[in-house]
RNA sequence: GCUGAAGUGGUGGAAUUGGUAGACACGUUGGACUUAAAAUCCAAUGGACUGUAAGGUCCGUGCGGGUUCAAGUCCCGCCUUCAGUACCA
């Protein structure tokens, strides 16, 4: 009987399936595991071989975890809104609804053949209205809360209501960009109902505002920061330009600290942990209030390096500055004008590739320096902007290179504050190795002293106090798109009001096309159904929009993290109808122990998950405030192109053995025409392409060899490896055991097809054990020691490598051990059950088979671990190797159940060795040098 | 520039707390079986010397130093690659 594993898979794919064998329920009796996989966009493409790696991973993790006793969930959904299926509407003309689920039934089939133990019945899509119900439910939650500073936590807008009509808003601490006029109780109770609303529109953590957006005119939306790389769209490459537009916002800035502090009590990566802070970017210093000369108004600068305050020689302001106008003398508006309209016109990118060189003008006013009273030039320039800080910075060129190169190119004063610090070729930007001069009360002092005195300073005499900047800025949640969230949100006069949550949820309306309307309005402004009546709670056309009752609703719709900044929490009761989550699920499975995905969301999906959950933590509907306890981010798997190389002159293609120094241009050629050797298989390259067919071909060796390159897999490269060919011609298992034998998860590494025959021989090996022509071996001996020690060793090593989450090294020590028990001819069932279970997490198919064909007829599943037993190992002993005065070199052999931290220490003297061992005498052991000595303890 | 990760055979990669570097696998070479091929099995496979042979010697984990009886691993100084971020005041 040959390894069948088309049939085996088959059978227990359907066998799992039919029975729910993965279906998850609450049992108190056990403790939970929540495993989850960054669920995925359904793209038209399919998966290809990289995007399981995760996948694989956690199944292996989690079914590992289920043979320890643990009650584990594992679910799987799909991220289905987003720009892609809009975009192929626009297109097509096809309904995103249509295009994402025939994606999504792809994305299943594919999924489904690798033998996943997902819980499938907990499936959820954020496009699903029973799902976005509730995303459209916190959004009216995040407006209806605002952020209480002293309290560090979100509270409810009811609750600053009644603090505004007994008290005013004098007390509210709630750091906002926007100032907010004082006003006491009297005040508030005799507002208007609008003007109540406009304030508490400052005070919500959702909230709608004037923000300078990043737009994308071939997107016709704008993009938050995060879907920005280097000044372009990060789908498409489109350019971006600053707009001003009304946007909903969120203002995660509030949860700056918090997102940065707790970061300690996960276990994330540091190199994630280091991304996230720096884009959070908190940073410690002072604002310092500069007066101008001869006008009312003051410039608030931000500084981290208050101590350099006398080194300050000049102001810069950003182009976008409110002051400029104000300030500028009148012989220089010109001038001003037409730098700033330079500077606007300057795409983002162009700003970002001129890094080098910095510009500004003058603008003819003078502040005064608030120590020494000096006048000092107030200068714009493009390399403060305008969205850091407070758009303004106080110059010290001596101390900082940006200040130091724009004095030196337009000539303005610089002063020297660093005693015996040569400045005379760039700025002295150290914080260490100086004392200062010239500075008056800090003269003689090292940073440390200069900037707290400088500080103190500062705040005693009222020019400006101790703040702290962060770089994360509040979040534009608004998309001119069809395909996402709607907001449930319409407009009374101008104001945002929530829709009744029990109207929820808000469905996107239909519509005839996806691109703008002709004014210029999002595609919802398309839909003939899109005005609410909010006297009988109803969605009615826009034709009876009137004053009174029926308003228009909101014509935007969310982005695309709105869905995926809460999933986690859905995953945990689906169908619960009433509320966001089931309380009784959340409070068993709470937040996820495990969560495996890309990288590429370090500064996006998972900063605003963790913002979320937050939020939700604050306002009492969940009881954790960190969503992701564990998160591994796994490396991509590379394609590893195939390239033939084609003489430019002749046209000839050579093999790349016979390649010397001719110009060759190189082609692409797919993958799958080469063997493992690199060999191209001509008859089927011919074929593959017209250009091929009557080419010329030159090569030694019966042999045409091509050449291997490393890239991303992508269509165009024809590279792209699909799991489907892969499971059809070696099966899952296969695919499952080697996507882990690769590397390290975390790892980037290419794919190479031919490498997994030394997995599949693996399998084919295993199968034999149990089985050979005549059908299942009679495996009732007694299990030798030899036996029991390569069973003992791969259990220890397996438990404490999956344990560590390296998925990699278990392999391994699999063939290892099967190789060692066919060598040992090994016919006992008391050693083969046991390595089955620990080999079932990796290869579940093959393990179930033999599981069942050696009498088992329960699932592996039900099983437990084996015990790892130390006893079973004493025969065996392990080598310290000592050379004494760096020439003599012997081996002391300890036998294994003695551990080396139960060894305190190894004397070491001219012939002996006396080695310390905790709570027992003592040994001495006289040494021959040279010889192999056994120490029996 | 800053931050993070990494650098080991032809290739992917192993190597608990410092303890015989190169496990395991791919590839390559040779052999067995076969009419032949496939499949399977066996052997060799870091480099340089050396021995009739069993074997032996030296050099080897990006580079240069250091600590140690012992360094791929720890410390100091560099180089290179990848990723993130960037006029952040």
């Amino acid at each position: 009987m040959n390894y069948n594993f088309r049939k085996i898979e088959n059978k227990w794919q359907t066998n799992w399936s039919t029975n729910n064998t993965y279906k998850s329920n609450i049992d108190l009796d056990k403790p939970k595991f929540y495993a989850l996989d960054m669920f995925p966009y359904p793209s038209g493409a399919g998966l290809h071989v990289g995007h399981p790696l995760g996948y694989i991973a956690s199944d292996i993790y989690s079914r590992y975890k289920k043979l320890k006793g643990f009650n584990v969930l594992h679910p799987q959904g799909y991220d289905s809104f987003g720009l892609p299926a809009e975009q192929y509407a626009i297109q097509t003309g096809q309904h995103p609804k249509t295009t994402t689920s025939e994606n999504i039934n792809t994305y299943r089939k594919q999924l489904d053949k690798i033998g996943f133990s997902f819980d499938w019945s907990r499936e959820l899509r954020t496009s699903d209205p029973n799902y976005y119900k509730w995303t459209q439910w916190i959004f009216i939650q995040l407006f209806n809360s605002w952020y209480d500073f002293n309290a560090q936590a979100a509270k409810s807008i009811e609750e600053l209501i009644i603090i505004f009509s007994n008290k005013g808003n004098s007390n509210i601490n709630t750091s906002n960009d926007t100032e907010i006029e004082s006003f006491t109780s009297a005040d508030w109770n005799r507002f208007s109902e609008e003007k109540k609303q406009e304030i508490l529109l400052c005070y919500r953590i959702a909230y709608l505002a004037d923000s300078e957006v990043n737009w994308c005119s071939e997107l016709g939306t704008v993009l938050a920061n995060d879907e920005i790389v280097n000044g372009v769209s990060e789908r498409g490459g489109y350019p971006i330009e600053k707009r001003k537009m009304k946007q909903w916002n969120m203002r995660i800035s509030c949860y700056a600290d918090r997102l940065l502090n707790d970061l300690d009590k996960i276990d994330w990566s540091s190199s994630i942990k280091e991304t996230q802070k720096n884009w959070i970017g908190k940073s410690i210093g002072c604002s310092v209030f500069f007066n101008i000369i001869g006008f009312e108004e003051i410039i608030e600068v931000f500084t981290t390096r208050p101590d350099t305050i006398f080194g300050v020689s000049f102001m810069t302001l950003a182009p976008e500055h409110e002051l400029v106008h104000k300030i500028v003398t009148a012989d220089r508006v010109e001038e001003v004008k037409n730098y700033i309209k330079e500077v606007s016109t300057k795409s983002e990118r162009d700003r970002i590739s001129n890094v080098k060189s910095i510009t500004g003008v003058f603008t003819g006013a003078y502040a005064e320096h608030p120590i020494t009273k000096n006048p000092i030039e107030i200068w714009i320039g493009d390399y403060v902007l305008a969205s850091y800080g407070t758009g303004a910075v106080m110059s010290v060129p001596c101390g900082d290179q940006r200040d130091y190169d724009f004095a030196k190119k337009y000539n303005v004063e610089i002063i020297n504050i660093f005693k015996d610090v040569d400045i005379s070729k760039e700025a002295f930007t150290s914080k260490e190795n100086f004392t200062l001069s010239g500075s008056s009360f800090l003269n003689g002092l090292a940073y440390e002293q200069a900037n707290q005195q400088s500080i103190d300073y500062i705040e005693e005499n009222n020019f400006g106090k101790k703040k702290v900047n962060f770089r994360l800025r509040d979040a534009i949640f608004s998309r001119q798109r069809y395909w996402g969230e709607p907001f449930p949100v319409y407009y009374k006069k101008g104001l945002p009001y929530m829709i009744e949550e029990s109207y929820l949820p808000l469905k996107l309306p239909e519509i005839e096309k996806y691109l703008p309307t002709k004014e210029g309005d999002p595609p919802l402004g398309r839909a003939d159904e899109w005005a609410w009546d909010s006297v009988n709670n109803k969605i009615v056309n826009t034709t009876l929009i009137n004053e009174t009752t029926i308003f228009p609703i909101e014509l935007n719709t969310m982005p695309g993290w709105a869905g995926s900044s809460w999933y986690f929490l859905r995953y945990t009761n689906t169908d619960e109808p009433n509320s966001i989550v089931n309380n009784e699920d959340l409070s068993y499975w709470k937040n996820v122990d495990l969560y495996i995905g890309g990288n590429e969301h370090a500064t996006g999906h998972l900063l605003y998950s963790r913002f979320w959950t937050k939020f939700l933590f604050d306002r009492g509907f969940i009881g954790f405030d960190e969503p992701f306890k564990k998160l591994i981010n796994q490396g991509m798997i590379l394609g590893s192109s195939a390239i033939i190389y084609r003489e430019s002159k002749s046209k000839k293609f050579i093999s790349k053995e016979l390649l010397k120094n001719q110009l060759v241009d190189e082609i692409h050629i797919d993958v799958s025409l080469i063997n493992g050797s690199d060999e191209v298989d001509l008859a089927r390259l011919k074929s593959w392409q017209p250009q091929f067919e009557n080419a010329e071909f030159d090569f030694i060796n019966d042999r045409f060899k091509a050449g291997r390159k490393v890239e991303k897999m992508s269509k165009r490269w024809y590279n792209v490896v699909n799991p489907d060919l892969i499971c059809e011609q070696y099966g899952a298992d296969s695919l499952r055991l080697f996507e882990m034998f690769l590397g390290p998860l975390e790892q980037y590494k290419p794919w190479n097809t031919a490498g997994i025959s030394g997995v599949h021989n693996f399998l084919k090996k295993l199968w034999k054990l149990f089985i050979d022509d005549d059908g299942i071996k009679d495996l009732d001996s007694k299990p030798s020691k030899e036996n029991l020690k390569t069973l003992h060793t791969v259990i220890k090593k397996v438990e404490s490598d999956i344990e560590n989450f390296s998925f990699n090294t278990p392999v391994s020590s699999f063939m290892i051990a099967v190789n060692e028990l066919t060598t040992q001819k090994c016919s006992s069932i008391e050693i083969l059950k046991p390595l089955l279970i620990i080999l079932s997490p990796y290869v579940p198919h093959i393990c179930e088979e033999l599981w069942e064909k050696t009498g088992n007829r329960e699932s592996i599943t039900k099983e437990s671990y084996p015990v790892f037993d130390s006893k079973m190992l004493i025969e065996s002993s392990k080598t310290y190797p000592i050379s004494i005065n760096g020439k003599v070199r012997l081996k002391l052999e300890l036998s294994l159940d003695l551990n080396k931290q139960e060894i305190e220490e190894i004397v070491l003297a001219n012939s002996d060795v006396l080695i310390k061992l905790e709570n027992k005498t003592p040994k001495r052991v006289i040494v021959i040098p040279g010889k192999i000595i056994n120490i029996v303890l």
